[in-house]
DNA sequence: TTTAACTAATTTGTATTATAATATTTTTAT
DNA sequence: ATAAAAATATTATAATACAAATTAGTTAAA
């Protein structure tokens, strides 16, 4: 079992187990062991495994009675906006389609969540999104700025200033989606001024107060990158249609 | 404790010690007690006490380390879209607010899913959206019909047929901002009609393939509903001052 | 006096064992 | 053959013990 820093015994195996249901090694249909197998394959008491299995049953994996066992969930009660769910979906499916569901949530959320921001106008909360924005300009001058971590800031703030506390919930799951988006966009050197440009746009429109065009432009900007990824698709089908 | 159907000891303490943090009864400054207090003040064992503390940390609601206890998360990063917190969040504060927060997330997602509806125009999901529409337009005409049901599996059958599953697994969230909201609207007897007439043009812009219409229908519906909130919210907030 | 090391106390983490509750399967009786 | 009863397997709950981690306090050394 993959020891990882700072979690306990039923946390790792909480992992182990959400991983194995998550990427099909248990099915509906099969089940889990019986809580005695585990602690045997695992070589843990009965606590850890029972803790384990109702953490995951909070997360909608699994449910358990007596004498049935352990069974796993269907797929649609699992909680995907649970951000350990999220991770384990991500490594164990190929990601490019999950890229494209991701970004299908980004173009409902992100665009209406900065023209909320514009219309509520909550000063302190733009100001961190021209901090964040500061710092993409920062890091777009410099030759090697990494401007990452900033853009990600700044979509997390803009959730923050819709005011709205089920959008903002969605910064784990869209930085997630950003983060799967940079594996598969290598952008050329000089993309990063372009980048944070239209960045500013929005942020200039939230600051303005203009909500139509804030969510505008948030959803030009998204959908750049879902043509990029749509692109990308219809070149790997492309690609496994030639085999 | 409120004993509920079906439900073993630590989903129990489980849902009080949800309930109790999620109104403020514990804080992140107060903590929980002990798990030893815990065992004692709901007379069980720790197994239980400790099964229930996982659920709820595995919910992001707390955190437990040796020697430090218990503590109770930041608000931020409790699991909202998890439909136990859900629940309990609505047990606990005064709707009305809420309700907006739900109508602008689903402002989001709803027209969105439904253009994905009409651009992907599978045919077995669009049957299941035609099936709640007949139910619904028979509790239309029916003088006692109750349309709520069928309007719940209208909405849920077009998250379904946008073959996103992010988009699907909102479903409780939906139900619930549904039932929250026709607490709020008791609609006059003949407008049941306009409804099912409203929910028929989106369905006929996902039949015909029309994403645009699809997705400008759907927001005119929610919108609707806002706009309804909003005026309520208004009243309310002149006689507070009036008082 | 200050600082370091050690000690004690508290609380969660893990293990073990035992019994209860529940649901399935098998056996028995009619 | 059917119904009732008993045996069985599995999770649910309980109780107890010890380990590990963290904090606070205390002592010892510089």
């Amino acid at each position: 079992m993959a020891r990882i820093e700072n979690l306990n015994l039923s946390q790792q195996v909480t992992n182990e187990l959400g991983k194995a249901i998550i990427n099909g090694h248990y099915t509906a249909e099969s089940g889990l062991p019986t809580e005695a197998k585990l602690c045997e394959e695992y070589g843990i008491s009965r606590t850890a495994v029972r803790e384990a299995v109702k953490m995951l049953a909070a997360k909608g994996l699994i449910s358990s009675r007596p004498r049935q066992g352990i069974r796993v969930e269907p797929a649609n009660t699992w909680n995907l906006y649970d951000t350990s769910v999220l991770k384990w979906l991500l490594e164990s499916s190929p990601s490019l389609h999950v890229l494209k569901e991701f970004l299908q949530v980004r173009l409902a959320i992100e665009p209406q969540a900065a023209a909320l921001a514009a219309r509520r106008g909550d000063k302190a909360a733009i100001a961190e999104i021209a901090l964040a924005l500061e710092n993409m300009q920062a890091a777009a001058d410099a030759p090697d700025g990494e401007i990452h971590e900033a853009d990600l800031s700044f979509h997390t703030a803009i959730l923050f200033a819709s005011g709205n506390r089920f959008f903002f919930q969605l910064r784990d799951f869209i930085r997630t989606a950003l983060n799967v988006s940079i594996q598969h966009t290598t952008p050329a050197k000089g993309s990063k001024k372009a980048i944070a440009d239209e960045h500013f746009k929005v942020y200039q429109a939230i600051l303005n107060g203009e909500p139509e065009r804030a969510k505008n432009m948030m959803t030009y900007m998204i959908d750049e990158a879902m043509s990029f990824i749509e692109k990308e698709i219809a070149d790997k089908e492309a690609k496994h249609i030639a085999k």
